[in-house]
DNA sequence: CATATTTGTTAGTCTCATCTAACTTATTAT
DNA sequence: ATAATAAGTTAGATGAGACTAACAAATATG
């Protein structure tokens, strides 16, 4: 873009904007840092998969990156973030995850409606904007999944909790967080009247298909299968 | 942008996204839009300015526009909006100013740090969380600088202000409104404690400069240029 | 080990939004 | 009425981000 002053002098403003990411540079950077979180090496193809996009495409996106100094990478081998790539990424995890507490929070949306929103705030570049959300909220650590909001340096906080899957017969556990926050996972989780918190008492986990039956703080009982137990992460009590 | 299913057949986006307005054309309809509303004649050298774009580019855009029947232009005759380009650029500024409203209310921002954020929200496409907006601030038909707020249909409250610039010698009269919401002025306007809604009474008009002496309500007496009063929407009470 | 499969790369194309240089067509001023 | 100025257009280029088709290189499998 061109600017001219009043003496008409012109400036470029791309030259102020040169090493800012563009919204799909924040998009693949976003999935690169969330893919190596959870220790998933990251290869060319793994984020073309993620990113829906051709590997051509995601292969030219990386080798652009690469030349940010936001990533290194060698053929057949993980894509590994610099200190610079680790820290942009957590960044734009943490205005996702703001965004998605101050939509829970302050503007009463459910958990389930808050990503996709999420998805397009978290590019906004003003940052008065996210330390706004943040200080109206009270400068929370989880977002309305349980997941880690990263902090300003984009460290983030390690939490320690545990698959449900991998709980035995009559414990008592509580909610914490969810391993994949998927619409429909979070639609099934409203219609059981599970949230995060929730207490859980394992009654019995059936041999034949690992499912589980589970005890609610109201009495009622209901079977949740492995799969399930295996996206709830959850805290003995 | 491709999709795949589980069953690996493959979706194309561009299909569903074909008809919706890029960020840019956004800006195009809105600047286009809010020029009409003040019955400023727009010719492609007066959107290439306040696009701060070249010739070509403006012209280049506003055939493309034209293709997407928002706009009907012919060589050397202002371009006037069609009735789906005046709604898109209704509904794009209600973003805006509903915006700037959240902002200012529920956020605690002041109306002269709105603008900018809002400048970047306003392209966010989910219906739901503007919505939300409107909700929870009861409705508003007014933004932060007085402007009106085009509602679903984007259809606009006709407010009737006066400039102070055109008021007597004498007279009292009430902010409503901004001509023009520069930052700048703004600004000069906090530091004077002015503010929509503060009864102004002008003393005298100082026929050398046209400068207007106004008595503000704790008595304190203030000058203002032509221009600024030029600037002040106001109302007679 | 040889072949099949997966992974990554090259080359070339496309659209969008931008630019400059050079040109044409109106309008304005002398 | 003509020259100067302003407005608009054409042509050609660029960079970002996407694609396909075809090929190369590494890994896995029989």
């Amino acid at each position: 873009m061109r600017l001219t002053n009043m003496f008409g002098n012109i400036y470029y403003i791309c030259v102020l904007i040169y090493n800012m990411p563009t919204q799909a540079k924040e998009n693949y950077l976003k999935a690169i840092y969330l893919l190596s979180r959870e220790s998933i090496d990251v290869s060319i193809t793994e984020l073309s998969k993620k990113m829906n996009v051709s590997k051509p495409t995601s292969n030219n996106m990386v080798k652009k990156m690469e030349e940010r100094g936001w990533l290194l990478y060698e053929k057949y081998k993980p894509i590994k973030l610099t200190s610079k790539g680790e820290k942009l990424g957590a960044l734009i995890v943490r205005k996702h995850r703001l965004t998605e507490m101050f939509l829970s929070k302050v503007m009463g949306f459910g958990w389930e409606e808050v990503h996709d929103i999420a998805e397009e705030v978290e590019h906004i570049s003003s940052i008065i904007f996210f330390d706004r959300m943040d200080k109206i909220l009270g400068f929370p650590t989880l977002d309305p999944h349980g997941s880690p909001i990263p902090d300003r340096e984009g460290e983030v906080l390690k939490v320690n909790y545990l698959k449900l899957g991998s709980i035995k017969e009559g414990q008592k556990v509580k909610l914490r967080g969810l391993e994949n926050s998927s619409k429909d996972l979070l639609l099934y989780l409203n219609k059981k009247r599970i949230k995060l918190g929730t207490v859980l008492l394992i009654r019995h986990i059936e041999t034949f298909d690992n499912s589980f039956e589970v005890l609610l703080e109201d009495n009622a009982t209901i079977v949740l299968t492995f799969d399930v137990c295996q996206s709830l992460l959850v805290e003995e009590v």
